[in-house]
DNA sequence: TTGAAAGCGCTAACAT
DNA sequence: ATGTTAGCGCTTTCAA
């Protein structure tokens, strides 16, 4: 069932039809009746491969997410979504899996919609020049930043914290508590991606209390699924290995490390402290409630979409903004008593 | 830039390019590594709008998500993505927003794409006859059912479970704990959807034993957010109102009640029981564990992928599966204790 | 106000 | 093995 079809049943030309169906003002009464009666009787739907093909362009901005469920995401898209509406824009979200090029997909969602622009939430640190060429839109990365390939600062934009730098903060939270043995629970040591540099904020703040990094009380899950960080912290419990707090990388880890600790017969923050970075949703409802370096998401969102708006409506060039994290004190924390010290 | 510049920098035809583009055979060697090195060097994306319009059929089926963040989905989409996937054909995601008509979305996607199927996920109870003509392709409800529109079995497929019943298994387990005074958590009471059909199980499951449902005792959220379900409970805590347990329509609303009641200075399960239908993974690592019916997740989205397969490979028509929940014991019920009950 | 026709970028006959 | 060409379904000039 195309256009042609709807013209044909109403003895109109395509054009009519299409004039009907995008509410051009030059038809008549008797037309657009005609043709809107015909198109609800045969439940006609306009092929959108074909509107795209011949649209010179589009008013969206395309969103690519990698990874489905992950919660942190879900605030920050939620917020670029209502930004880009107010805006008089219109938001095209795609999804990838963890394993997709968000550069390839991005590429060619730009060019089968005619976008504008792209945001990418969630992608990867290493872009090359050659993988960014593929884009012919201006595009803004959300949550990170290009750390670890050679792509010179004006080729992009980015929206991200400063996740070295943020972890180095959380954990200094601990040291400043006076914990000494402090365990991590990451991902993957080297994932070119956000396990690598938070946990090289990790190191940082350990050498500067004179601590040398020690790797078995590093825990590596290997994917950011709860039931991993659960089983990790659970082994690591079980080791014999002594430590007193745990940073987890991410929220969801935390959660999962403080039900292992509880499991285990023991009590955070009693007999370990535990501290993340995220801020979402879910570990404000823990017990105890997480105590966490949150990421601004609304503003994360809100400043992505600017900066692309601005090169759209060539306001401006590629720019790199940096967002802090809040602070957000829960009860999973408590000083190092020197009586736990002793024991040690 | 289209594949006609890519044919006119390599001086071959268009057709050239296209075979080497799709890997066919019959194309020299010598011109496949030309076309092959100026798509690198110009860094060629196909324009998949135009390709979806030529192709006469794809091997995509479709997967209509309503909710971005919702965490019971997570697990339903990577099993109906791997299922579709061992099957050989290819997912196609879309999500849209709570607003949107899932049905018109998934039309046009299964016009413009040219897909095969249709799965739609969390979409709404209510579909009219009319609605769903627009369908030209096989599709399956996953998850939910239609009960309160006025469609036919035979003109669609479900997979879901049998939410009332369940929602009255719930409340059974702790009616046969002895509670009396049991509260409900949800949507809204009217929604046409599953919070309706869950809070009419609830209302069977007490009047069976002599109770009448007493309009204090429900909580409406409104949304599905935490939050949402976090103030709510503290409300009712705050109002007096005597009450032992509370059935949750959905996990993530359980978690926060429960948060809400330890924030109180009350506990899970000392003073209040707690129990819900989903088993996301998020409930169980709580503290203590959430006591909840769970979906089964995994079978829900294989059985949906099979039962529209079945159809587009002409094995069989329009199919409605009931599946059964789990029951997942955690630690938030507790039997409710004599004493407890004569000082109410 | 309406219709005829060009063409968006691509694939797949069909011809060579 | 390669090129020519006819569309896919739609929007939009351009003429009438």
């Amino acid at each position: 069932m195309t256009i042609r079809d709807i013209a044909q049943r109403c003895s109109v030309s395509v054009s009519t039809v299409s004039r009907v169906l995008n509410n051009h003002p030059d038809v008549s009464a008797a037309n657009r009746e005609k043709v809107m009666q015909v198109v609800r009787e045969l439940h006609y739907i306009p092929n959108n491969s074909a509107r795209d093909l011949v649209r010179p362009q589009s008013d969206g901005i395309g969103l690519v997410v990698r990874g489905v469920g992950n919660p942190f995401f879900t605030g920050v898209i939620r917020s670029i979504e209502r930004t880009i509406e107010e805006a008089g824009y219109t938001m095209v979200l795609h999804q990838i899996r963890s394993g997709e090029d968000e550069l390839r997909a991005g590429a060619e969602l730009a060019r089968s919609r005619r976008l504008l622009g792209l945001i990418l939430l969630g992608g990867c640190f290493d872009y090359t020049p050659e993988q960014v060429a593929m884009l012919d839109v201006p595009f803004v990365c959300c949550s990170y930043t290009n750390r670890f390939g050679e792509l010179s600062e004006e080729r992009y934009s980015s929206v991200s914290i400063d996740d070295q730098a943020e972890a180095y903060r959380a954990v200094r939270l601990l040291l400043e508590q006076g914990h000494r043995n402090i365990a991590v629970l990451l991902d993957s040591i080297q994932d070119r991606s956000i396990s690598q540099l938070r946990y090289m904020g990790y190191c940082r703040a350990l050498r500067e209390y004179g601590i040398q990094p020690d790797s078995t009380l590093v825990g590596e899950t290997g994917t950011f699924e709860m039931s991993a960080a659960y089983q990790c912290m659970t082994r690591m419990l079980r080791s014999g290995r002594d430590f007193t707090a745990v940073f987890a990388i991410a929220d969801s880890m935390a959660v999962a490390a403080m039900k292992a600790i509880y499991d285990s017969g023991k009590r955070v923050p009693e007999d370990y402290s535990v501290v993340a970075i995220d801020g979402i949703d879910m570990s404000a409802y823990a017990v105890p409630t997480l105590t966490t370096l949150a990421q601004p998401q609304e503003e994360m969102g809100q400043r992505s979409v600017q900066i692309l708006l601005d090169m759209i409506e060539g306001r401006g060039g590629n720019r790199h903004v940096q967002l802090r994290t809040a602070l957000r004190t829960g009860g999973s924390v408590r000083p190092l008593s020197v009586f736990a010290s002793e024991t040690m």
